[in-house]
DNA sequence: CCAAGCTACTCAAACGTTTGCGCAGAGAGT
DNA sequence: ACTCTCTGCGCAAACGTTTGAGTAGCTTGG
């Protein structure tokens, strides 16, 4: 049972020929005639040959497989991302090599050092939220493995980068508040350190500058993204001595965070929120923001996937000569929420 | 820039000594001598030496590496499954090849073949909802490449599998009901052809007849997991001479159809419902299921991966010797969707 | 008739690592 | 002084494939 596998050498020592014509009638090199290429064919069929792909890897120096590093696979974001980076990597016969590092710096650190050593010709990564140094993702250049970042990008120059664009989201999300009739609109931002807030911030700032209407920084408060904190922003935003009746949030889970704490409020002001995300449960839900700013996850991954196999196709010339950067913004979108009229 | 990568023989060179005797200093083989093997780690770190991982996978013919195939990977349930069998991978020193086959069956093929190629030492697989056929799996084994199938596992004999008993999930979901009362309850059961829906059907039939009511063939209608069939099919049921208080549904999704169908209809009458899968989305929403049956797709994916790599670590047999299949199923459990108090 | 240019193939090296075997030298036991 | 054993290392083959360089036989043009 399980014989050795058919290798080329078998199938040369069969026909009489050499291994190099074998392998080159296999793969279609112009200088093997007609006949023995058919004939190598033929037999390969026959014998059930299978080329031994880590032998070719080996040779080749190149494994055609492209590692992806994020921080959690569960969320929904991150597996749409992932679903598009498998989808395209497939189409151009390379393959996935999966890690997630769980939002842990350390564990992204080992985990790039693990690719390397796996020889992935590529990387995607979308940073863990406490990653706070990249020499790490230097060290692959050096090695000549490029990198693009998604999604999550680190605040250094000189890389490839997709994300979607946080601040004409968020003035999209910010002028349909407007056109609703609010005019007291609150913000429940993330965490400053993130790239993602600041961007917010500024969009937001920008939105309400361009509608004339002044800037108050006592409506823009700051969250960790968990309930409890979500609930503390909230309650500092109701305090405020402007009546806020809208609320744009960091994403749909503070949105929904911020429904609930309303409902057992029992306020009887109807407060509007707005977020980011267009998590897909949200069809499902009753309560939820009336619009959310949809991030393409699908889209960013495809892009950021299509990005880097065109850098590794055109790496040929490798010589140093300082090739420009990809850096993509992907245009995010508010999605109203159309929701059937209950009684 | 990007020097070639440091190889075994370089170090060799420097220390004047083989490079036989590098490799084996540098892998704590015993017959190499304390001083030489500190002389060859300190130059091997000094000179930033990485093995060339494609050389020894290539040397070995292993690769370390687990396929992993399933339907789906933005689907909930495979999403936690694959972060699973990533962190129980990597525990090990494995690595992870993703592929998905969207649920189809030409696909599925392909993936297996190219997990072939690419030499995986083992795979784990969620079939497709469309396969029908599995001789491509059978190929697999005569390479001695182990398959661990779980979730969705074919209807074949002597493989290896993990998936969560349904029969009892059911039972216990059906006595949950009884137990508040209801005694007309009815079942939105999936498609025949699947094996989950058959058990579901079993555990239903068994629960009503431990609890000596007599088991009504009309009270279970089944659908094919689209909203609109879940439609039909939860009005098949309200047209049953019985009137049904409770239904059990296949799995969430399948629940929020109908429990938006019973919103629309403006019933009066209350109608409770029990699901499986435990969807996360559940705790942000409010008109839920008031249970679900949680088939905990983290332990199923780590279980599944735990004994894909048992059976590659206890490979040196394999000298034809029939050995035990691993045929895991999982307990699942219902759970009670505590919501907090609307007024 | 010879150089030149094809066509269709062969040879052998190379990729980096592991590993069975061999062997030198040292120390120990007889 | 002899064999024996042990320690520590080197030699070379092997894994399967690709590929540059070489070549034999043929045709073609001058």
């Amino acid at each position: 049972m399980s014989k050795k596998p058919v290798t080329i050498k078998e199938i040369a020592r069969v026909l009489h020929i050499s291994a190099s014509t074998v392998s080159r009638a296999l793969n279609d090199h112009p200088s093997i005639g007609q006949p023995t290429r058919l004939k190598v064919k033929r037999l390969a069929q026959e014998l059930n040959y299978e080329r031994n792909q880590t032998a070719v890897f080996f040779q080749k120096g190149k494994t055609y497989t492209l590692g992806v590093i994020l921080p959690e696979l569960s969320e929904a974001f991150f597996s749409s991302a992932i679903s598009a980076i498998e989808d395209t990597a497939y189409k151009r016969n390379y393959t996935v090599l999966l890690a997630q590092s769980h939002d842990d710096e350390q564990k992204e650190k080992q985990l790039v050092e693990k690719m390397k050593n796996h020889r992935v010709d590529g990387l995607l990564v979308s940073v863990a939220k406490t990653t706070s140094s990249f020499e790490h993702f230097d060290r692959l250049s050096q090695y000549n493995i490029p990198v693009v970042f998604f999604d999550r990008i680190p605040p250094i120059q000189n890389i490839h980068y997709v994300a979607s664009n946080m601040i004409t989201g968020t003035i999209e999300a910010v002028n349909y508040l407007l056109k609703r009739g609010h005019r007291a609109i609150g913000m429940i931002n993330g965490p400053a350190t993130l790239h993602a807030s600041s961007e917010r911030r500024e969009g937001y700032i920008c939105a309400m500058m361009k509608n004339r209407l002044k800037f108050d920084p006592s409506l823009v408060v700051t969250c960790d993204l968990t309930e409890q904190s979500t609930i503390t922003a909230f309650d500092e935003l109701l305090s405020s001595r402007r009546k806020v009746t809208a609320v744009v949030t960091f994403n749909d889970y503070v949105s929904l965070y911020a429904l609930k704490h309303v409902r057992n409020l029992h306020l009887n002001k109807e407060i509007e929120f707005v977020s980011y995300a267009n998590l897909p449960l949200i069809k499902y839900m009753d309560s939820t923001p009336i619009a959310s700013v949809e991030q393409f996850p699908y889209q960013q991954g495809q892009k950021a996937a299509e990005i880097l196999l065109d850098l590794l196709s055109s790496k040929g010339r490798e010589r140093g000569e300082q090739q420009a950067f990809y850096q993509v913004t992907i245009e995010s979108q508010l999605i109203e929420n159309e929701k059937q009229q209950l009684s």
